[in-house]
RNA sequence: GCACAGGUGGCCGAGCGGUUAAUGGCAGCAGACUGUAAAUCUGCCGCUCCUUGUGAGCUACGGAGGUUCGAAUCCUCCCCUGUGCA
């Protein structure tokens, strides 16, 4: 069970390469935004594609929840429903079970969690995550897990450890006995989605090669590291991303969950990170930061109520071609629905930027650019 | 003219004898956001000074007096606003 994956130039430790999703070739490294309900938020996806967007994100927990996977297996899935013809990949709800702390229980069968929504109660295993997963049809979809939260002692971490890698066997036994039931099967000449493991561990590198390595034994087609930017020290992910890489096979997708900064995202591109998402581009946009080549911009500063510029003189996005430091500042201070789309727009460009130059440098062969020269999440220390 | 109801920090609005420079909200200023419970959250927000602190001084609740140890809070007069009646 594999998805096609050609690297097509190396560079350090860093790769260039091809993943020939049902949905789309996906050009790596790549950064994934995230659309967890459906939507990438503020931006449509026609302009999604516009921005060069090779695959997003979507999450099965809050799909599931609104509007159900059925109603979107019947509207002939996640693509179809939203009509996002390119790359997708839905996360399994795991993250969830590290996010909603106070509304969710764990035990050995699954997850049980009060619903944000309106406190119902739900149950969510591993065959339950994947039935709804195939249901969204996503290309990729990644096996149910527990996202082990920070600081947990290394008792701690292991049982978590465990339980995802249970939970793991139990989400490809499951998901090779349904897979054919993805909405698009037959469509796409009988292809079927690729089902990710995740490496847990914490913060112990001798636990995440003990979950790397009887993951690697299930023998999936990718694999996730999971359990990271959950309030550790940065330095801290660094370390981890660097021991456990070299315990994934080389000639498979290897996926870093929820990073990062755009210097950290090009700096985990040369270590050989294949596959990134994050939330950081879209959720910082509507709160009023922008990422730009300069370093970080809030937006709402009174410093831009009367600046000319673009929000980043060196960025050729929409948004940069057309629109003043200072309108975005007054979009943002009055709350205008547009500033959201603005905003996000030049973000994800910025990052999505950053990686085709990334990918363009290594396949030219020479070194890639440096995290000083994307210094946009160079924070203010 | 008479009768009610009111006049509080940039705005709205609590307080109605004492830890009140004065609850809240808004506006303003700044910060944070890493597999989205986030168009959210946090801090500051009268002035001045310093050894930046449960620090010092000053100025403040329409105006002027008064009662009281003590008043934004009680009394008197005045000014202004709203509503009703003439």
């Amino acid at each position: 069970m594999s998805v096609p994956f050609h690297i097509l130039a190396t560079a350090g430790a860093g790769r260039r390469a091809v993943m020939d999703l049902p949905h789309r070739q996906v050009q790596t490294p790549v950064f994934m935004p995230v659309g967890t309900a459906g939507s990438v938020k503020a931006v449509p996806q026609h302009l999604l594609e516009a921005l060069g967007t090779q695959i997003i994100l979507g999450n099965t927990y809050h799909l599931y929840l609104r509007p159900g996977h059925e109603v979107v297996r019947r509207m002939g899935g996640l693509h179809r429903f939203m009509s996002w013809p390119r790359g997708m990949l839905t996360d399994s709800g795991g993250f969830q079970v590290f996010s909603l702390n106070e509304l969710r229980k764990v035990s050995a069968d699954g997850v049980e969690f009060r619903s944000h929504l309106d406190g119902s109660t739900h149950q969510f295993t591993p065959e339950r995550s994947i039935e709804i997963q195939i249901a969204l049809g996503a290309d990729i979809l990644m096996v149910f897990d527990e996202c082990t939260e920070y600081p947990a002692d290394r008792g701690r971490v292991r049982r978590s450890l465990e339980l995802t890698l249970e939970w793991a066997a139990r989400s490809k036994r499951y998901f090779e006995a349904h897979k054919h039931e993805v909405p698009w099967h037959k469509e796409f000449g009988g292809r079927t989605q690729s089902l990710f493991g995740i490496v847990q561990g914490g913060m112990y590198p001798e636990l995440r090669r003990e979950s790397a390595e009887r993951l690697v034994e299930m023998d999936l087609p990718g694999y996730a590291i999971g359990g990271l930017s959950v309030g550790e020290p940065r330095e801290l992910t660094r370390e981890i991303i660097a021991a456990t890489l070299p315990l994934l096979p080389a000639d498979k997708p290897r996926y870093v969950m929820g990073v990062g900064y755009p210097d950290e995202i090009v700096e985990y591109a040369k270590m050989g990170v294949d596959m990134m998402d994050c939330v950081l581009p879209t959720r910082a946009a509507r709160h009023g930061l922008l990422f730009t080549s300069e370093g970080r911009l809030n937006i709402k500063n009174k410093q831009f109520a009367e600046d000319q510029e673009p929000p980043d003189p060196y960025c050729r996005c929409l948004v940069c071609a057309r629109y003043t430091r200072a309108y975005l500042r007054h979009l943002m201070v009055s709350a205008e629905p547009l500033s959201a789309v603005l905003n996000t727009l030049h973000n994800l460009a910025f990052y999505l930027d950053t990686m085709a130059r990334m990918r363009e440098s290594m396949g030219r062969g020479i070194p890639p650019l440096s995290p000083t020269m994307v210094n946009a999440g160079a924070r203010a220390e």
